[in-house]
DNA sequence: ACAGTGAATATTTCATTGATCGTTCAGGAA
DNA sequence: TTCCTGAACGATCAATGAAATATTCACTGT
């Protein structure tokens, strides 16, 4: 064994990450055994143990790395300049639709991890909701240091009440067989009537000030 | 037997489901077979696939029957006399929020009902959607009627988006393990955000013009 | 003809069991 | 001591087949 270059312990947990990625891509998480994982970093099942809690773990590390790419491209959105609040909203909100919906489409395993993660650790999707938020809350920011047209609102609130009203968009092929085609529509109908309201005899206004 | 008095097919049609209803709600859905229910209407088995196609048919016109009360009952709110739209459309909401919340949560046996239905029959829950659609629509007619706020919207394609908005309080317990007080706080504010907008400086006058 | 039967059939459900795999831990190498 | 191993343990999963039950249909009484 060469342990003349003996690695850090960082440097392991991530030997493991990048394998149980292979594995779990390729074969799905139920089909890979920690043995497997454990064989290709040439290293006993047992050893595994000394890095992580266990199995899920993994996968909550690998979804987590994947995930936090995917915040910092919102929050560039959210921040995105020459863009009105509207328009930022509106490419965050579809940014998220479109991503997941690509990669719980296309790819089971990528499901299936997503489906044993929010079963086994609830927590994790308040986590992700919760990052969001913080983006939401950073893109209203933003508009009121830009003088846009939102109002001095409760912004963590009204946060929380987007991602309610969004809430079928997020996890689309969890209870809806839509198609993207479909989902698209309907989340900017909903943009819609979130921006203007029921009462969009301001519409126009507002449009016409953030399309300036 | 009594055959002096043959009952009509619809009356017979009647006992079934009162017989299986009782089942149902005592022993569950799956626990309840059909040898029984024929039983409990002195008949057998095989007679009451004359009456009905399945099993799954029996429970499906139970949740048709109760369903067409509630429906009626929302009608009446969405149609109610010296209430703003925008009141009549928070307590059609609620009153949805309330009951489906209530009922799945209080009795097991009619949750199991209606997860085998929305599995085994996904179109059943397309139709109840529709007819909701149905009277939000009405809802906005009657706005429109009396002057109320309401603008000329596409009324069909609102009350889709007024659905997919509030599609988290459809199905409290599928998916949120939140408690009611929690709920009703939550589509308080989703409501609040579909009716002012993002932009509710307007709101104030809405409001003021709702109430009087 | 027709309403209804109930045994026959086809399907589903359920418990049993054997194997697999995640996890632990007593111990060995460095 | 510190790091790691790999066999042992117990939980979980898949395969089996047997029992239960939904559904059908040839037949009976009226």
């Amino acid at each position: 064994m060469d342990k003349a270059f003996p690695m850090s312990k960082d440097a392991v947990r991530d030997r493991i990450i990048q394998a149980a990625k292979c594995r779990f891509s390729h074969f799905g998480y139920g089909k890979t055994t920690m043995a497997e994982v454990a064989g290709d970093c040439s290293m006993s099942p047992g050893n595994l143990y000394r890095f992580f809690p266990g199995k899920l773990d993994i996968a909550e590390a690998i979804a987590t790395e994947d995930y936090e790419n995917h915040l910092n491209h919102l929050r560039k959105l959210a921040l995105a300049p020459g863009k009105s609040a509207r328009e930022r909203l509106h490419d965050l909100l579809f940014e998220e639709l479109r991503r997941t919906y690509n990669k719980l489409e296309k790819d089971p395993r990528a499901l299936e991890m997503a489906q044993v993660i929010a079963h086994q650790r609830p927590q994790f999707a308040n986590w992700m909701l919760a990052n969001e938020r913080k983006i939401l809350v950073e893109l209203m920011d933003e508009a009121e240091r830009r003088g846009e047209f939102l109002p001095p609102l409760d912004k963590e609130l009204t946060a929380e009440m987007i991602q309610s009203a969004t809430m079928k968009f997020r996890y689309p092929q969890l209870w809806s067989k839509l198609t993207l085609p479909k989902l698209e529509r309907e989340l900017e109908g909903v943009l819609k009537l979130l921006t203007d309201g029921l009462c969009p005899r301001r519409a126009q206004a507002a449009q016409q000030q953030s399309a300036a």
